[in-house]
RNA sequence: GCCUGGGUAGCUCAGUCGGUAGAGCAGCGCAUUCGUAAUGCGCAGGUCAGGAGUUCGAAUCUCCUCCCAGGCUCCA
């Protein structure tokens, strides 16, 4: 029997008999990395464990506690759904089922125009724990296209999907077979599904599963081809770490917006309204306000002029700008006048801007010319794409374009990142990474070289910043490129907070030009850039990662006085009106109640600071500080000292750390 | 827009076989005067999302509309 030498990610060097799989490798390492073997990666090609190795090979085995093994458990999990739901429901047709972030999915076409209901959910996940208790082995076997086609001729998607990678047609399909070679994955004669693998050794592997719900999802993502039903389902290496992630998403819900903004009295969506209208109660009016007041002083200070625009406009100034043609789909219709004109709700600001910029004959020497405003702006977004504040149909957008010259553009934008970074640094966001996101296939306008620059230049711009950069293939509008800042919250999700455009074309089309040096007529460049993106949905997403605890100098009521007794009442008005001469908003709950009912109720309010005030403190001109967060509070401080720390505390924004206090 | 599931008091929810609508919290009133997360008693609060139908009788069964949630698609 010859030997064969293969190589481990340390470096170091192992002898097998020929014909040794990564099995057995593990198995010669250790017996408990044999029992945690999941799949193999060789030469960099994740592998079953069953496949042979060769000399030279560069073999490293997947475990379940890395990413790699999690996704084969994941994937190897969704393959035991499809086997439960056929089980079930046989005569099922099955699509696709791939890892997703946390877990998987699988997409099914039930017989007879069934559909899944929430109830069905618990039913699978019994089929699904028996296969998994029968310890089924996941074997590979390998086929041409036409065995392929043959042997799935009863699921029609297998079948498309084979057809499609004959035809070369969808490169997607590469990702279910590989080359020319079919390669499926039976666990027993039951159930067999095309796959290119790799898999779990068998079901035993598996359990550590929640089915999570049922969902529509078109086949293709295509909206004009079939909808299937689609079950999520979440999978994890042990049973604490699927724990961990339900408790994760108890965590998540408990700061959602849409229930925090309900709780705190911030903002509601009256249905006589309609999906995605929102009203601002005087909570939310009081954050909204302080955002926006900052915002414009910082855009004072950053040399921006403030203009306004109307909310209607006629159509010209849409057709002119090209927008009708592209998004008539997501604007409101029109309202028809007496005249024959057709006015519109403004979708964007952007052609009132260039108007603007047009009013009279611009010289180079005003440039750049930073136009601001917090512009109402109404989008008929689809029904179902509601969301919360994070979209809504009528939302402000604190919107500026900056018109400059193509030589001032560069250090335009660089200089627009560094201010767009410190302001949102400023709202406690500091984790972030950059999107490039590129022209448009199919839907943009302008001519290549045009596009070429553009991109050139913000990719210059983004990696001067330093920051992470991602690129967003086709991701940017049909006017021009742009940069968008994504940011983490304090639970780790991320949002697309401010975007950054650059755009050729808009002042193409209006013909707006300004006189330069040279005494000729040039094109401006326009800058289209929104920091919050909508005030809205910056303010969702700064409640869901402070998870209600905003910021003292963004809380609408930063201290509650309570007196003890209410003959401390009087006292307790005379420390608020010291603190309002401050510009702190704070109030005085009178003694009619318990003294820890007026406590909690502050704390569920999520205030700040809650000062009591009882016979020591009038004695001795103090408060007892209560503060959010703390763990005790801290008796007898002076009410000048009191404001002095709330002063620098409000001066430097300061308590980020809140975003993860709960 | 599409798929699935929902809508009962301001909020969270119960409501059996189709037989006159329930609780807790919040609100209001009175009493209570208290040193750091729930004082007591009382009162009020409802077109059971809206409309139509079946029925002697509908929160409950059927249909339509509106709104919400989770996805898909879309997102200037």
């Amino acid at each position: 029997m010859s030997l064969i030498e293969v190589q481990l990610p340390d470096g170091s060097t192992r002898t097998l008999e020929e014909g040794s799989n990564a099995f057995d490798l593990a198995a010669n390492i250790g017996s408990r990395l044999a029992k945690d073997a999941l799949a193999a990666r060789v030469n960099g090609e994740l592998t079953d464990l069953t496949r042979p190795l060769h000399s030279g090979d560069v073999v490293a085995i997947v475990t379940p506690g890395s990413d790699l093994g999690r996704e084969v458990l994941r994937h190897s999990t969704a393959h035991v759904l499809a086997q439960a739901v056929l089980r079930l429901w046989p005569g099922a047709h099955y699509a696709i089922g791939p890892a997703i972030r946390d877990g998987f999915y699988y997409d099914f076409e039930l017989p007879h125009g069934a559909h899944f209901s929430d109830d069905d959910l618990s039913r699978i996940e019994d089929a699904m724990r028996s296969i998994v208790a029968e310890d089924q082995p996941f074997l590979r076997a390998e086929y041409s296209i036409e065995e392929g086609l043959e042997l799935f001729k009863d699921q029609p998607f297998k079948v498309e999907i084979i057809a499609g990678v004959r035809s070369g047609a969808n490169p997607e399909d590469h990702n279910e077979v590989g080359g020319s070679v079919v390669s499926t994955y039976s666990n027993t004669p039951e159930f067999q599904d095309l796959c290119r693998g790799p898999h779990v050794p068998s079901t035993k592997r598996l359990g550590h599963f929640k089915l999570m719900r049922v969902a529509g999802a078109y086949w293709r993502g295509d909206e004009k081809r079939p909808q299937l039903q689609r079950i999520y389902g979440t999978a994890w290496e042990s049973k604490d770490a699927l724990t961990a992630h339900l408790v994760q998403l108890e965590e998540a819900e408990k700061r959602d917006h849409r229930r925090l903004g309900m709780e705190m009295d911030l903002f509601s969506f009256p249905s006589e309204l309609g999906p995605g209208l929102a009203v601002f109660h005087p909570k939310g009016g009081t954050m909204r306000r302080v955002m926006e007041e900052y915002s414009r002083s910082r855009h004072v200070a950053g040399g921006y002029e403030f203009v306004n625009s109307p909310h209607i406009t006629k159509a010209e100034l849409f057709e002119t700008s090209g927008h009708l043609e592209w998004f008539a789909d997501g604007m409101y219709p029109p309202m028809d006048l007496d005249d024959g004109q057709k006015y519109y709700l403004k979708p964007m600001n952007c052609p009132f801007h260039i108007l603007i910029f047009k009013a009279r004959q611009r010289s180079y020497r005003e440039l750049p010319l930073r136009m601001f405003e917090f512009g109402t702006v109404y989008r008929y977004e689809k029904s179902g794409a509601v969301h919360g504040l994070t979209r809504v149909r009528g939302m402000t957008q604190d919107d500026a374009h900056i018109f400059c010259t193509r030589d001032q553009m560069a250090q335009e934008l660089s200089d627009l990142l560094t201010f767009v970074l410190a302001l949102l640094r400023d709202f406690g966001l500091n984790d972030f990474y950059l999107e490039l996101s590129t022209r448009p296939a199919g839907k943009a306008v302008g001519s290549d070289e045009e596009w070429r620059e553009a991109e050139a230049t913000l990719a210059d711009v983004a990696r001067g910043a330093g920051l992470e950069l991602v690129l967003d293939e086709g991701g940017g509008a049909f006017y021009g490129p742009k940069i968008s800042v994504q940011a983490r919250d304090a639970i780790g999700r991320t949002h697309q907070l401010s975007t950054i455009q650059l755009d050729f074309q808009l002042p193409q089309r209006f013909d707006a030009s300004y006189i330069a040096a040279d005494n000729a007529r040039h094109r401006p460049i326009m800058i289209h850039r929104a920091l919050f993106g909508s005030v809205e949905r910056f303010m969702a997403i700064l409640i869901e990662h402070y998870a209600g605890n905003m910021p003292t100098w963004m809380s609408p009521e930063q201290v509650v006085v309570l007196g003890v007794r209410d003959d401390h009442d009087d006292y307790a008005h005379e420390v608020a009106a010291a603190l309002r001469l401050d510009g702190v908003r704070v109030s005085v709950e009178v003694a009619n109640e318990p003294l820890g009912a007026r406590i909690r109720r502050a704390k569920m309010g999520k205030v700040p600071y809650i000062l009591v005030v009882g016979d020591d403190d009038v004695a001795a001109r103090t408060v007892g500080i209560n503060a959010r967060g703390a763990n005790d509070p801290e008796r007898g401080v002076s009410v000048d000292e009191f404001r002095e720390r709330l002063r620098n505390e409000v001066a430097s924004h300061g308590s980020p750390e809140l975003a993860r206090a709960t």
